[in-house]
DNA sequence: GTTAGCACTCAGGTAATCAGAGTGCCAAAC
DNA sequence: GTTTGGCACTCTGATTACCTGAGTGCTAAC
């Protein structure tokens, strides 16, 4: 599929006068406003060429015409020269980035931005990175029996849990079984100590001392259905949604906010774009998920020294605007990496 | 206002009929199911005067009646035989309520077992209580100058954070540090403790020692912007709403879920609710809240032994079935106080 | 290759018509 | 005096017919 130099700014033009619009486009309109000096005659020639190659059609005999998918796919890649956000505007958006050093609320920040921006649904993934073990407390409450667990991972995120005992332990018994601890696993990753925990059930034998069973048992308490859940999606913004007219369809929009309950199909495009390392954008059924058939989604991962830590972007109607949404997916992405290697260290 | 009995089981059959079917009800349809013997004409007369009363009302000239929100009012408040749940249902209501500990899961598994079952939305507020002081401790993190600071309230809830600190104390003078806290404010209600706090601020001479200094220092971090905003909201199921014919107007559906997120109006309701200390009911403009005006809202505070601590109930259109509503609002408030008081004490 | 002209198509709006549902009221029946 | 049957009237919603405007495809001329 090779396009003329003219067919390329028709479909460019095209494209841009519909996601403005909304009504499809006449050869007129476009030969009026196209940019390049022709008669309506000559437009419709292009425009029955870019039609059999599958890139534009009509919704009916004599209406204008629409981009496809693939329509949409080839202006996103080859015809959409997005221009770099100035400086100023980039500070506005980093301003709303609110940073109070919990990085769940600089994620839903980043997501409520994302969506007042584009004025769509704003998604952004936390993952829960596989953690690496580097030190466990154990704290006696002055209630009787109870013993506040205290986990820090490598990274500083602290798990807390209180868990009942059988008998009152002594604060010397605590401290020691946290030693025994830190010791033995300080730097392993939380899944290994996890199965040793596990394991241990079995090889508990009377051998084995006091202070390293009362750990274990302590510890097997925090780790057990500790949320070991996948990551976590802030979604904002889908009441936005609502007010665009392309999604109809009351029964669409019902089964997309469904989607965005569910999340799992979110999460599978979001894991996609983890892996992709760079921003992908799926354009109408391309996401593979039927609720989002008239949806495209655009997303970013970002990076926090260099490595991707999560992903973020937006959804919306396939008839987006790309131009905008892409740099703003792209801007706030980078800023939220910024902001989430300003954290501590 | 006085009603016969025969208006009176005439509005009964109207508001149940008009609730299952949605369509206006007509003097026929009454007169063949209605349950009292009666002839249309007869039935005419009778709706006549009900909609003199301005409990009923057409939608035009010749379609039938629809209740109004007095007329759900005083369906609702004299009408209605709600029937107590009969065991098994509740069991089964009970084993949807999952308890893993963790009272905001609690209160998720609330609301999406409230919207679920009303296939309305649900809505679970968690009331920030003002605790008390228990505990505090402070343990030394492997990496330098950083200190994690372990609150622990009255209630059992733990919050922890992470400082930095100017430079590295010793185990000894962080023990120490906590042990004065500990017992100074032991028992104080956490606003108290914020307060003096502050006010160290001022007075911290020279002639303090160095452990209340650090203590004070360090604790003044950890109540730095904890979370001391209001109340939080969880609310399920809006999705919901969009099945509901009677919300057709897209523009008032969007008008809600901008409501939801804002969540300002619920908390409001939620509020008045808990003071209330029994279920209560906004049915239409009652609310006040204009996004809320074609809908009713269903509340009741739940209980932990024997006082109230937080408030739960459902939105929906007014048109909703308020026979089940109530009776699972009534359910799940009480299922919910008794999760609640189950926790470890 | 480009353009003007023309016949053709189709969606969407407007008006007219019609059936159905329901009401209000009056006079007769109970 | 309450209840009922009957009848004229009203209004909605569906169906149909019609018309206009926008847009196309094709052909022939430039």
């Amino acid at each position: 599929m090779v396009l003329t130099p003219r067919a390329e700014t028709l479909l460019k033009a095209l494209i841009e006068r519909y996601i403005s619009d909304g009504q499809p486009v006449g050869s007129r309109t476009l030969s009026k406003q196209g940019g390049l000096e022709l008669s309506p005659a000559t437009i419709r020639n292009v425009m029955a060429d870019l039609e059999d190659l599958g890139l534009i059609s009509s919704p009916h005999t004599s209406a204008g015409r629409i981009p496809t998918a693939l329509g949409y796919r080839v202006f996103v890649d080859t015809l959409l020269k997005v221009r770099p956000m100035d400086t100023p505007e980039m500070h506005r958006l980093a301003d709303e980035l609110a940073y109070d050093g919990n990085p769940v609320h600089l994620m839903e920040s980043a997501s409520t931005l994302l969506s007042q921006v584009t004025k769509l649904a704003g998604i952004v993934m936390i993952p829960r990175q596989e953690e690496a073990f580097r030190q466990i407390e154990f704290l006696s409450l002055s209630s009787a029996n109870r013993v506040l667990v205290i986990l820090v991972t490598a990274k500083g995120r602290v798990h807390n849990r209180v868990i009942h005992t059988d008998h009152r332990y002594s604060p010397a018994e605590l401290v020691e079984a946290a030693n025994y601890f830190n010791d033995t696993y300080s730097g392993r990753p939380l899944g290994d100590v996890k199965r040793d925990l596990l394991g241990a059930l079995q090889r508990d034998g009377d051998a084995v001392q006091r202070a390293v069973r009362n750990a274990t048992m302590m510890a097997r308490q925090m780790f057990t259905d500790e949320e070991s859940a996948g990551p976590d999606v802030v979604v904002s913004g889908e009441a936005n949604l609502l007010n665009i007219p392309d999604l109809g369809d009351i029964e669409k929009l019902r089964k997309l906010f469904d989607t965005f309950n569910a999340k799992r199909a979110l999460l599978h495009l979001l894991d996609q774009s983890m892996r992709a390392a760079s921003m992908q954008i799926f354009i109408g059924q391309e996401s593979g998920y039927q609720a989002l058939e008239e949806c495209s989604v655009v997303m970013a991962p970002y990076q926090v020294g260099g490595r991707v830590v999560g992903t973020l972007g937006v959804v919306g109607p396939t008839r987006m605007d790309y131009d905008q949404v892409i740099t703003v997916v792209d801007v706030t992405a980078r800023l939220l990496g910024g902001a989430l290697s300003t954290e501590g260290h």
